[in-house]
RNA sequence: GCCCCCAUCGUCUAGGGGACCAGGACGUAGCCCUUUCAAGGCUAAGACCGGGGUUCGAAUCCCCGUGGGGGCACCA
């Protein structure tokens, strides 16, 4: 075990997150984004945002505008970035370039590096042979020490060529990652990777090294993934004579089974069900962005054996880097629900009022009366785990039409007959209330079913039906004083229509 | 196949040698509340992967197994 706090934990942090724009913005990123956002914001440094797209064949010009529209509806602003601006700029790799290129040339100038000319084919058949032969893939060397004529006269001859870091082929690469500890590595096992492509554009491994110093990241937060090719990144640190950042290897993602990372497959069957890792998914899904951090920022971190709601707020002040945890975590989204549950609970009326609107205009309710709104919003926020599910709730507010089911208007244990008898008995009461209030109305219907020896439920069953036609609705009460006293007469006065026309073809069927 | 990481209830986790017959949360079951549905309250079941050490004492430290995960590209 590590010790928890480092002494350096207090002083501001320089922090990045680098996506590379070849896909759809998903929870794992949203996780190392928060955790970023957090330290810089707790220590008083910055988050930077750079975009990593040194890959132009996976490019796709769409993930950037879905990775910035779901860190910003997440709330997790970026201090320096391609858009923003910052010091240290560029912030897209494909516009330094030149930089990566410099830092290249000066590591072959110190012997850390090599040109090689090897075609792929080449590399492949070496590679194939090696696994047939089980024996470690590592580059045979060919242009490892070739003299420096030969470079150039093949250079000069214009031949194909990249770029690849000299590992040595004995000894040892320790490197030290914040949450496990000291990790050494047999160089022999390591390889002379490939820093430069043939295009001149370099690769992850030297790019962000680069950048990482020059934009003086004090902090690198990134998944587990990137731990096998951790003690390359160190040593181009090291032969430039650089200052190693901290290296956090964060866990990673598993499925909801446990059973490996999310793969396209998975993410299809996720949508099937409803569910879905991508952020801009979630926000059409009915999740609130503050649950989704405070359920994603605790797949990996704790802060005690007992809080685990957290606001933003909470979490600038109390999320550390001691308390984060290398096992891999599954995803399980019952517990976002009670998370978003949660948070909705904790939204003020007018905040989740407007938050639902775009959810009743999905559903065609497109000029919803502001008043009533915000009338049911406080019955509906300890009733809803995702927005969307507004929709079920308000019907009986917003229809035009609104006309129960004449079966679920027959009471329990009662006949039709029974049932109108009561209908008309409850019309009274209503007609007689000065308004539709619990003093005002309550009591009456409570009074109506002992009289008639009947359970509360039987007459409030019958009246729920009556005025809302939905199976399930907000309290009663509150909602008939929502909709006022006339209203709720008119949908009685229907309601005992569809009874009696019950009644008299239930007679002619005898 | 080779290299690396990880290992506490089904899941997310607390745990830093004695405070642990292992605590919290989600989920599950039951009860209470209740006009429907929720929310809320209470209760229950549920875990230290196995084996060796070290130690007076191990969930905690070490080793070996096993299991799970990741990586082995001119992708990131």
């Amino acid at each position: 075990m590590t010790e928890h706090n480092h002494p350096g934990d207090s002083q501001p942090m320089r922090v990045r997150f680098g996506p590379s724009p070849t896909g759809i913005t998903h929870l794992g990123s949203a996780r190392t984004a928060l955790y970023n956002y957090l330290l810089a914001h707790q220590t008083g440094g910055q988050f930077i945002l750079r975009i990593e797209d040194t890959d132009q064949k996976r490019y796709d010009p769409n993930a950037e505008e879905d990775l910035t529209q779901s860190l910003k509806w997440l709330g997790l602003q970026w201090d320096e970035g391609p858009d923003v601006g910052g010091e240290y700029g560029p912030y897209r790799q494909s516009e330094r370039k030149q930089l990566y290129l410099d830092v290249a040339h000066e590591l072959i100038d110190k012997g850390h590096a090599f040109y090689c000319f090897c075609t792929r084919e080449e590399l492949d058949k070496q590679r194939k042979e090696q696994q047939a032969k089980k024996e470690k893939t590592r580059y045979k060397g060919t242009c490892r020490n070739l003299s420096k004529e030969e470079v150039q006269r093949r250079l000069d001859n214009g031949d194909e060529h990249v770029i690849r870091f000299k590992m040595p082929m004995e000894g040892t690469t320790t490197v030290t990652d914040r949450l496990r500890g000291e990790i050494t590595f047999e160089n022999q096992y390591l390889d002379d990777y490939i820093i430069v492509k043939s295009n001149g554009l370099a690769v992850y491994h030297l790019a962000t090294m680069v950048d990482d110093h020059y934009m003086k990241v004090t902090h690198v937060l990134r998944g587990e993934e990137w731990i096998p090719t951790f003690p390359l990144h160190a040593r181009i640190y090291r032969a430039m004579g650089w200052e190693e950042p901290e290296f956090v290897h964060l866990s990673l993602f598993l499925k909801p089974s446990g059973k490996g990372k999310m793969s396209k497959r998975d993410t299809e069957a996720m949508k099937a069900s409803g569910e879905s890792i991508f952020i801009r998914d979630m926000k059409g899904l009915g999740y609130l962005p503050e649950a989704i951090l405070n359920w994603v920022v605790l797949m990996g971190w704790s802060y005690d054996d007992q809080t685990e709601f957290f606001t933003m707020e909470d979490m600038i002040e109390k999320f550390s880097l001691g308390k984060l945890n290398p096992k891999n975590a599954a995803i399980d989204f019952k517990k976002l629900d009670h998370f978003n549950g949660l948070h909705i609970r904790n939204l003020a009326v007018e905040d989740l009022a407007e938050r639902l609107k775009p959810f009743l205009a999905e559903a065609g309710y497109t000029d919803v009366d502001q008043d009533v709104l915000l009338a049911v919003t406080p019955l509906l926020q300890p009733r809803l785990t995702t927005l969307d599910e507004v929709v079920d709730w308000v019907p009986f507010l917003f229809d035009e039409e609104v006309t129960p089911n004449a079966e679920s208007l027959v009471v329990k244990k009662l006949t039709p007959e029974q049932s109108l008898d009561l209908a008309q008995a409850v019309l009274a009461v209503v007609e007689n209330a000065p308004s539709m209030t619990h003093e005002d109305i309550e009591q009456p219907l409570r009074q109506l079913a002992e009289d008639k020896e009947l359970k509360a439920g039987q007459v409030f069953g019958l009246l729920r039906e009556a005025v809302t036609a939905q199976r399930v609705s907000p309290p009663l009460v509150e909602s008939m004083d929502i909709l006022g006293k006339d209203e709720c007469v008119a949908r009685l006065r229907k309601a005992i229509i569809i009874l009696e026309n019950l009644v008299k073809n239930g007679a002619n069927n005898e």
